[in-house]
DNA sequence: CTAAACCTTAAAGTTTACTTTAAGTCAAGG
DNA sequence: CCTTGACTTAAAGTAAACTTTAAGGTTTAG
């Protein structure tokens, strides 16, 4: 059993944002003290580690809520969060590829600007080649 | 010479939008006719191309503005801007290589969950099997 | 002439995912 | 006993990147 803080300390999350994300049902029912204090399980955490991992990669809060309650719910629900999850990863992936695309962009046009620095320097005699 | 709302068309960005970014400084001094209507150019399309690949991958406007504002000033800022570009790359780069690591985790659940589900099924006699 | 498209400033609203503040209570350890 | 850390509700603040609204003025094409 771990306190807040201990948690906290494990997931990189606020002790506010792990009261924030109980109360939007990421992970309510976190067992409590006889005088109401949070106490984490292994279990738990390792809950936590998957709702990190699909906000990580760009789940919203809302959509990891729902996973989690299909996730409370049972084995009868496993097809619908294969589902799910299945949907997410091709999100991502098509994310990632854009974001590649882009990327390469960004690179041929460092490509560009390295010539154009090159012919600037030649015409300027490379005032900064002599400051050492 | 092109309207505002060919210029939205062509970029998808709104024409509020395109306003809004005049108005931050991502491409300020667009022209106008006599009487004040703006009036994109090839020069400015090619920009806003820019902009977008920046966008897209991830830079802030803020940033984006600051290195508008460097390629007005000329060729003496080359060096600045290669060095922008450079970082963003990279950052870039290591957000992807993030990204791929949660994805890959999403991609071992969904393994996790293919096996569940099929020992589910088992137990289950295959409930949906005989639905067709 | 009229309707559509353009212009302006200024401010408020939206979304997401938090963080912060307020304002107060409770409980365990040294 | 007192400090530290836990708890509560409720609301306000923050940041980014827009979008929307208001409210009026101008221009251009048919």
């Amino acid at each position: 059993m771990y306190s807040i803080q201990e948690v906290s300390k494990k997931t990189g999350l606020s002790a506010h944002t792990l009261r924030f994300y109980e109360k939007e049902g990421l992970l309510p029912g976190v067992e409590r003290s006889p005088s109401g204090i949070r106490q984490y399980s292994d279990a738990d955490l390792e809950l936590l580690g998957g709702i990190c991992c699909l906000k990580n990669t760009g789940m919203s809060l809302r959509e990891i809520a729902r996973f989690m309650q299909l996730t409370r719910e049972g084995d009868s629900t496993l097809r619908q969060r294969v589902a799910l999850l299945e949907a997410h990863r091709d999100r991502v992936l098509a994310r990632m590829e854009e974001m590649q695309s882009h990327l390469d962009k960004v690179t041929r046009k460092l490509d560009c600007y390295g010539e154009k620095l090159r012919v600037y320097e030649d015409r300027e005699g490379s005032p900064h080649a002599s400051c050492g």
